[in-house]
DNA sequence: TTGAAAGCGCTAACAT
DNA sequence: ATGTTAGCGCTTTCAA
């Protein structure tokens, strides 16, 4: 049998449509208070519950956003998703996640039909993405926040966020310094992704501020995993003089960094201070907990949607209002560093 | 501006609005090959996107379902999602993502607000549920697939979908004893999870299928967490007789146990084989490899999408068919098992 | 204080 | 082979 609607409600209230759309979108100013309560009680009664489609239809508003990410399982995504869904939950918004597994074409796909959904704006944190992506939501007037990438202008309602590296990673170096370290080496990312070569020249800054010659600061690629860790200690317990801080471009490569040195019987952070960063869950629960830079995820979701309201606000009235935020990092110091040993 | 629909189409195209239906819903069997050219022209041309909330207001069909989980930021729920995503995407759905955050009320807010929406379809994930949401889904015809959740059969259209724990722990207890183990113990979950019982009575049971009493086999709490584990091996420590085998309710208690065992001295697997369940992402890069029960999230987040689009084919015509489902465990060895010590 | 009617963008009978 | 028309369930003038 079809749903009830909102023309049963009448029936059994005994009054129009019009008037039980009134009730349901609180507009009683000028209704009988005897109308309303049977209008109240009819819904009761008939267990309705108003189609979101339909008003939509009309309204032109879905209460709904979307989220495109490159992998969910990616526990950077897990806490920003956290971020958005709380504060969509706060505005009675919906929030369609859709994972691009990294696919360009995937991706667009989501697009195409999150547009033909209605969805109100789009976050866009997938690492890899495409300007087609963004000229489709914006011949279609949908506004869209996204981390960590360069639009180029094109009228869109588009903001951006950015990640500033650079003042966690300069507070771990201030912190190494204190301790009297002056031998480092980095573990970084695949360095043709950005956000590898960021980290790493934000760190190569940070030494310079204290004098130390970039020249003397080797890099080892990883890969961002445990493993990567684990390779890159064996190059570094070759060198000559050791290193006694290292810089990784992740806490997962800190930890196969550390994990490696014992089995090399290298003790950290006795022998050998080390800094990771994205302070991940588990960085606390290491062994020795690790002192790493902060990114704060949760944070950058709470961020985005917020940013993404803002746009969907302006676009209404003004031309629109797009915008650039940075979110902030900072040392979080836990006992995987120590004085440098003598 | 507004949106350009379906009218303007047909204007351009020099047709009428069916003619553009017809296209776009690809019945051009009785077509004039010209006719369907100029209207694709004027699509392009228009960069005219169809409206799925009208279509849908017409079909009633939104090709969208929901998800609701307890925290995104679990790893298990992370490769479900991963997994309904995936299938999903194949039917060209979009998916909502609902994080209950353990809060009842916020669930059933979800709830509303879905089925306000339309969604045609529910997966219900939350390890904490209540059955109020299943009456709402169910007194407004919205199918679900629940995971692990003993369904009052209320005629509702709800499948639900076991684990079935008992034969990979049975695996893991088999190669204990293959390995020579005789001395076991057990570090569960928080005992008022129903799963941290399910899990220590199907080792219970496993180890009775080998003629061990089950009251030679002591079980400490944990907490899941590697705190837990690292914790728990303080306790056995001081067993005596030691045991030579634990099994440990999730692969983090484990981590902890390998982890806290060599800050006492205890080698694993030499002087003490551990076996973890869930074989997380984290397991295969521990040091050693960890011993695990898989339990296969990615199948049940796919499994979980196909039974509910199961549901939805069934429910247009037979009365429906709801199902129960189970997914099975299976043991992945790896390093942190080894033949029983002397 | 409430109702009638038109319209949101599309689909599907029914005509032609 | 294509057009006309009547909804889908709701909101919103405009009247009364």
């Amino acid at each position: 049998m079809p749903r009830t609607t909102i023309a049963d409600v009448a029936k059994v209230a005994g009054v129009s449509k019009a008037t039980v759309s009134r009730v349901l979108n609180g507009n009683y100013e000028y209704m009988k208070p005897r109308t309303r309560i049977r209008v109240e009680e009819a819904i009761d009664k008939l267990g309705y519950r108003p189609s979101n489609v339909a008003r939509s239809l009309t309204s032109n508003r879905t209460s709904t956003v979307a989220i495109l990410v490159s992998d969910v399982g990616n526990p950077f995504y897990a806490d920003v998703i956290h971020g958005v869904e709380d504060e969509a939950f706060k505005k009675n918004y919906d929030v369609f996640l859709c994972n691009t597994n990294y696919d360009l074409n995937r991706g667009l796909a989501f697009i195409r039909s999150l547009i033909d959904k209605r969805v109100e704006g789009v976050m866009i944190m997938s690492s890899r993405m495409s300007d087609l992506w963004l000229a489709e939501l914006n011949r279609n007037n949908v506004p869209a926040v996204v981390l960590d990438w360069e639009v180029k202008a094109m009228g869109a309602d588009v903001s951006t966020i950015g990640v500033n590296y650079a003042i966690g990673i300069q507070a771990a170096v201030d912190h190494f310094i204190a301790l009297g370290h002056q031998r480092f080496i980095h573990v970084s990312g695949p360095l043709h992704l950005q956000t590898a070569r960021d980290r790493r020249d934000a760190f190569w800054s940070a030494l310079a501020r204290h004098g130390i010659p970039v020249e003397s600061v080797p890099v080892i690629e990883g890969d961002l995993q445990i493993e990567g860790g684990r390779q890159a200690i064996k190059t570094i317990a070759k060198l000559s003089p050791q290193p006694t801080a290292v810089f990784a471009a992740n806490d997962l490569t800190a930890m196969g960094i550390i994990a490696g040195a014992r089995a090399q019987g290298i003790e950290v952070p006795r022998d050998l201070s080390v800094v990771g960063l994205d302070n991940i869950w588990l960085a606390e629960q290491a062994d020795p907990p690790l002192t790493t830079v902060n990114l704060p995820r949760y944070e950058i979701g709470q961020l985005a949607i917020q940013m993404l309201f803002d746009l969907l606000d302006s676009s209404s009235e003004r031309p629109s209002t797009p915008v650039r935020r940075e979110v902030t990092t900072s040392l979080v110091v836990r006992q995987s560093t120590a004085a440098a040993p003598q």
